[in-house]
RNA sequence: CGGGGUGUAGCGUAGCCCGGUUAUCGCGCCUGCUUUGGGAGCAGGAGGUCGCAGGUUCGAAUCCUGCCACCCCGACCA
């Protein structure tokens, strides 16, 4: 994070929301709580997707589709599941307007109330489990690999740009197996693949590790996770992958029948990240010129700016660059040639820095005479001056270099911010002064856990899973405990 | 849903306390000329139900009442 931040919740909160909204990535809609995702911001989504997707096909994963509405009675089948979503659900209780009879407009049409209400999926386990029971029959139709993109929708009280939008896109992945450790290993394996994306893609270090007891997923036997550092040394949960046992299939009786000719329940997953990742994208790398984006997702890796005086200068220089461009395209690199006549160099440059283009060539006459290009990367906002017959070999190091660069930069970051805590007047000053993630020892008990959180505002974002054994006694009750597990205020 | 704050042009704002010409300024936008290697300059121009609805008053952006929206802090949460 540059100088210029603090790390005052109130400074970060409105740099984040400026970013977002003056980067074009995405702006308040006129529905409560919802976003309107712009061009460029769902450039960026698609990039994500896009990756994300492959990993799951590499680990034999299909996509499916389920409706958007689920029958109220559905819901209800799961207990815990219930009430850990009931507070916040859409309802569609009518399927029909009509004109007021005292002509004030538009009315809904009493008389065309649905005889069961529909919810508004805030998550697709039932109605997903509710299919699946006739899609199982036999250990032969097992297992059951599918994710499914879509949007949701949870109605939260309070809501943030990205991190949480009432309505919000993401991916959900639902699987069934026929034994147990399978499902484990299914909810495990999906974990280290959202690792695998945060760091190789979104440049951005991760936490892997399980739930407590009072974070896990409502109707979930464990919930492995992913947890970043974000800038201001809050934490933010990543990603999700949740072993959910038999429940799901016990309330919705999907059973199969073994090798050995017996009935029994199938063993479920499911795992989900959501556009909040591009929250978490913003707030990892971006400083105070704008955006920082990851070569590897930024819908434009390299932007080339002409520098010209009058309109034969620009043609020269257009029918200099052209093939420049068409040779990058055919390397893979996404380059736009900005030639427009409406604005001046110097708002171009800054332009795309607010917007996070990892590399800009600027060419004009100067560089036509000397044979060379002006390069500047985005990360360390410095410029080079290249020979053209090294641009392309320089562009690919750069990209690959700033991808490592920035990954680094976030590594030293939540390694510089993570810290060991030993006793509760230490731990309870660290959490109010520079947050960040706190190492400390738990005696497991969800009491301990809430007192915690009442007294400090921080969570047990998770058991990570590096932790060794390590005889300490509780910072709080001073209970003994054998590992430390890891806090931070979230987000 | 509790506490605090803010609503004036696309954005950011002055004016409000103490009512009184045609509602202020900057950015942005449009036109023209000059510019173009880091957010251009000059000149001219367009753009407003002052959040909404009532009330008080000769007169309301300004005072009163109610409502709505948004932001921040909590509770909730990916």
């Amino acid at each position: 994070m540059s100088k210029n931040l603090t790390s005052r919740a109130e400074d970060y909160s409105k740099w984040y929301n400026d970013l977002v909204i003056k980067a074009d990535l995405a702006e308040n809609s006129a529905v409560r709580g919802c976003m309107v995702i712009k061009p460029y911001g769902y450039a960026i989504w698609e990039k994500m997707q896009s990756a994300l997707d492959q990993m799951f096909k590499d680990t034999g994963h299909e996509n499916v589709y389920f409706p958007l509405f689920i029958p109220k009675s559905f819901f209800s089948k799961e207990a815990s599941h219930v009430t850990g979503f009931a507070k916040e659900c859409a309802v569609v209780t009518h399927y029909r307007l009509k004109n007021a009879e005292d002509g004030s407009g538009i009315v809904v049409d009493e008389t065309a109330k649905l005889e069961e209400e529909l919810i508004v999926r805030p998550t697709s386990e039932t109605i997903i489990w509710d299919t699946y029971r006739k899609w199982v029959q036999s250990y032969r139709d097992l297992p059951l690999l599918y994710n499914q993109w879509a949007n949701v929708v949870r109605w939260e009280m309070r809501t943030r740009l990205f991190l949480r939008t009432t309505e919000f896109l993401w991916q959900e992945g639902h699987t069934a197996h026929a034994t147990k450790q399978e499902a484990i290993e299914e909810a495990e394996r999906m974990m280290h693949v959202y690792a695998d994306f945060a760091e190789r893609f979104m440049a951005m270090p991760v936490i892997k590790g399980t739930k407590s007891e009072s974070e896990r997923f409502a109707g979930a036997e464990e919930t492995y996770c992913i947890e970043a550092l974000m800038q201001d040394g809050k934490a933010l949960q990543a990603g999700t992958s949740h072993f959910l046992g038999q429940n799901f299939a016990r309330a919705f009786d999907v059973k199969f029948t073994t090798r050995e000719g017996q009935q029994e329940f199938v063993w479920a997953t499911s795992w989900g990240v959501s556009t909040r990742l591009m929250g978490a994208l913003v707030m990892t790398h971006s400083d105070d010129h704008g955006l920082v984006l990851p070569p590897a997702l930024a819908p434009t890796q390299l932007v080339i700016v002409p520098i010209y005086k009058g309109e034969e200068q620009l043609k020269v220089l257009d029918a200099h660059v052209q093939p420049l461009v068409e040779a990058f395209r055919k390397q893979g690199v996404s380059v736009k040639y900005d030639n427009r006549d409406t604005h001046k160099p110097g708002f171009k440059f800054n332009e795309y820095e607010l917007k996070g283009v990892p590399l800009r060539i600027a060419v004009g006459e100067r560089d036509l005479k000397e044979g060379t290009y002006e390069l500047a990367r985005r990360d360390t906002l410095t410029k080079e001056s290249v020979k053209a017959d090294e641009i392309f070999d320089r562009v690919h190091q750069l990209l690959e270099e700033m991808q490592k660069a920035l990954f680094d930069r976030a590594l030293k970051h939540q390694t510089d911010h993570t810290i060991k805590v030993d006793d509760y007047e230490t731990f309870k000053a660290q959490i109010e002064g520079d947050g960040g993630f706190v190492l400390a020892h738990w005696d497991g008990t969800a009491e301990t856990e809430a007192s915690i959180q009442e007294e400090t505002k921080a969570t047990i974002r998770c058991i990570p899973l590096s932790t060794e054994e390590e005889d300490g006694f509780c910072v709080y009750s001073g209970k003994p405990s054998t590992k430390r597990v890891l806090f931070a205020k979230a987000y």
